[in-house]
DNA sequence: TCTAATTTTTAGACTTGTCTAAAAATTTAT
DNA sequence: ATAAATTTTTAGACAAGTCTAAAAATTAGA
């Protein structure tokens, strides 16, 4: 049906159209895929073809619902293998967006239905964010950035924005992760570092840390 | 390191390389691998220069002992997912051949070295093929078709020789299962059919099915 | 509004992998 | 040994996907 490539592509526009309502350009879709924009422009022709995107020429690109379903059941894979590479074979939350890459566009559906199954109908990957379900509809969470909080307010921390390796690794080693409660004792005007209370202990955390912290207040 | 394509002209040339001691035509790949002898030709240079096999010009090729061994280890990948799929996720042995075709091409050491211990390291596949250790080396096993066996001699069916999906579900109507025992209690000169015991029940076994069994004689 | 900066598209080239058709080499048969 | 049959390679073309460089369209600025 799609090559791989197509689906990087839809994937990339299915992410960007969570940002924004407006029609998704060449140039943000090439920077999302470390490409050029001519060969989005070449891509955006054949997907055009293919019925995923309608393009109106210079207002960029959106996903038909046909598209929309398409990119939002490759996300669901990509996330299912996730929980399944932490759950199942010890990968650790840093070392599986790379495999998962690879696996999302393997092309069985009894394979991914099964797989949900094995894992317990997971909601969530393992770095916090909501799995589509069959039919590719994703479920918005009520989040908030660990930043917004003010000083004596509490919550839960249910997910990260920046999911690279190093920023992973830098939590572990804090000993932050997803579930723990999280107090705000103290928030320093000059820099907007914080001082939480975390799983008893006490930490100091800078606003680059508090900004790609999500959490559900409480 | 290896495109996928390299890597299916290296499986192809491993199973082919099984079977004869000689080096392997052009022709034979290309039948292997449903392609053209000039694509064959092509790709040969390509591996060649890679220095995973070696060319004797007219004379076919030969894995060098990297291509064996980037080889096996694509046909461990191909086989510890087929467990995987039976095992875990509730596919049948006729169903599993596809979907390991895609997934053998993953590249990722951890996965295959956890999916490996999940599995309890089995060392064969559903269709009773060994499947290669992290070197690269097979075990053959002690094989027999169950066309050999004389009246009243048992074995044990330990495999298939054809893994089509209408065999395996042929024999999956018929009630043959790898571990059952087998006692020859005919054989017919006219046909070369044969009566079987299997599991307390006879059977009459046609001799095109007798001929793609492996049993092992006990 | 008219020019400048930016965005987007096109033109042309290159790589990988494939194919058909034809040429070349090898093997087999007489 | 020579011709015939077979196998293998080469030549040339094509599709997918990408790139650079240049042209065209749009948007922003004065
Ligand atoms: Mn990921
Ligand atoms: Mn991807
Ligand atoms: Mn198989
Ligand atoms: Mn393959």
């Amino acid at each position: 049906m799609f090559t791989l490539s197509e689906e990087n592509y839809l994937k990339a526009i299915y992410h960007l159209e969570l940002d924004s309502d407006k029609g998704i350009s060449t140039n943000a879709i090439a920077e999302q895929l470390e490409t050029k924009a001519s060969s989005v422009s070449d891509m955006i022709k054949k997907l055009s073809d293919k019925k995923v995107v309608v393009y109106k020429k210079y207002k960029g690109v959106k996903l038909t619902d046909l598209g929309k379903k398409t990119a939002a059941n490759i996300v669901r894979k990509h996330r299912l293998w996730e929980v399944f590479l932490v759950e199942k074979l010890n990968f650790s939350w840093d070392e599986v967006h790379d495999v998962a890459e690879q696996l999302e566009h393997i092309k069985s559906p009894k394979l991914i239905n099964q797989l949900d199954a094995l894992l317990g109908f997971p909601t969530h990957d393992p770095h916090g964010d909501p799995i589509p379900d069959k039919n590719g509809n994703l479920k918005t969470i009520d989040k908030s950035l660990l930043s917004t909080l003010s000083k004596n307010e509490s919550g839960v921390c249910i997910g990260v924005d920046d999911s690279s390796s190093e920023f992973l690794r830098f939590l572990d080693k804090k000993g932050i992760t997803l579930g723990n409660k999280i107090t705000v004792l103290e928030k320093e005007d000059f820099d907007d570092s914080l001082s939480i209370l975390i799983e008893g202990k006490q930490l100091s955390i800078s606003n680059k840390i508090a900004n790609n912290l999500y959490i559900k207040k409480i």
